[in-house]
DNA sequence: TGTACATCAGTGAACGCGCGTTCACTGATGTAC
DNA sequence: TGTACATCAGTGAACGCGCGTTCACTGATGTAC
């Protein structure tokens, strides 16, 4: 797709043109839903032309696609940084918060991803490019787990670091189900460490204060 | 909204063509995503002029929203039936079984359930209700693994029966986004039974077969 | 049970708008010398 | 560095289609007697 080679001069004003209009298409994306938005909307949002969003993609599909893989390896890089060993300790718990916190920040970010699952659900090409990165944050949270394999001993019935890394993610989606309804980031992230707390240890942990319903 | 009162005989054939309407609606939405989906088509679908589809519904919306209650409300009928005590014993794995294979069976209602979360979280009063639905649901498997409570021992971390069924949904609602993109219905139910074993149980159980990434 | 009448439910043509898509054009950006 | 030229990127008008929405009409369904 992209031509390789030098990034050249020509291409600044395009560059420049291209990242307005995902930048204006991620609000308005997330504001009112994917399947209600129409190329004029995000144009008028950008501040272009219609010609000038052609000239850029081929529709907006194309376009969704390349916003989400952008952010995503935004987010990745996030939350592989939260789980980079920091020279001193493996400290799971610790780790946990951190992932936590990058993991749930943004509501908008949320809401497009999901936009973006429903519509990958029915396309398999880009349902495989989404496990794809789904699968490059689960081998991250699995390494992580790995490594801290000594200190704390992890359910057996998960199967593993793999299995357990697979249940982190699937708890991630659990969560995010929730709070797009409730939109309680608070109540989020003490559910999501609850839950990881759940499945990482082995249960004989005390009882954390009641979330509500 | 509905008048209450006997079922008119005058609405019979409004009944059938509103259910008519109801059922072509949830294929062309499982097909094509709520987002794509034109009022022009669902008539098409069901047999119908667009006359019709007025005469029953105020837009796509609104459709959409009796829709999904329908279909929620059946399947939650399905769970609490499969949690449903069989007067001999609290046999909670047995119950999982039942559980997990009631929840997962439909691809196309796993579609739907997610367009409908996806328009839920940009409307609070959808989402009041899709909450309510959702409580629903736990209130069901709270009182079942209380009423197990005495035989299994639930990991304390989650805080007691609700918290367990708290996140025996988020566990199916990680798994429901997994199936999305993989369509491994197997893989999904072995899946759901794993997780719900290590959020239900303090982990000591043995490690199941390795399923794929 | 049959007939006359009233109301209801769905028809389908018509209107108009929003917007996807195209394209000839123009100002911007870069190259050659 | 300045000038002439070539190419590129974005403009905005134009076209046309799909479809949302309305509405006068007709056949269907029900009631009264």
């Amino acid at each position: 797709m992209a031509v390789g080679g030098t990034t050249g001069r020509v291409t600044r004003r395009r560059a420049r043109t291209r990242a307005n209009l995902l930048r204006a298409a991620f609000s308005v994306f997330a504001a009112k839903g994917f399947g209600r938005v129409s190329i004029e909307e995000v144009c008028a949002a950008a501040g272009y032309s219609r010609g000038a969003f052609y000239s850029n993609f081929t529709g907006l599909d194309e376009l969704f696609f390349a916003l989400y893989t952008e952010r995503a390896e935004l987010i990745a890089d996030q939350v592989a940084g939260a789980l980079a060993t920091d020279g001193s300790g493996l400290d799971v718990p610790a780790a946990v918060d951190r992932v936590t916190e990058a993991l749930l920040l943004d509501r908008d970010w949320l809401l497009v991803k999901t936009d973006f699952l429903v519509h990958a659900a029915r396309d398999p090409a880009v349902a495989a490019s989404l496990l794809e990165h789904r699968a490059r944050l689960r081998r991250a949270v699995a390494d992580r787990l790995a490594r801290a394999g000594g200190h704390t001993a992890l359910p057996a019935v998960l199967g593993g670091a793999e299995g357990a890394a697979h249940a982190v993610i699937a708890a991630y989606d659990g969560v995010t189900t929730q709070l797009l309804l409730d939109r309680d980031v608070g109540h989020a992230r003490a559910w999501l460490k609850q839950l990881l707390t759940a499945l990482l240890t082995d249960g004989s942990a005390e009882p954390p204060p009641r979330g509500r319903g």
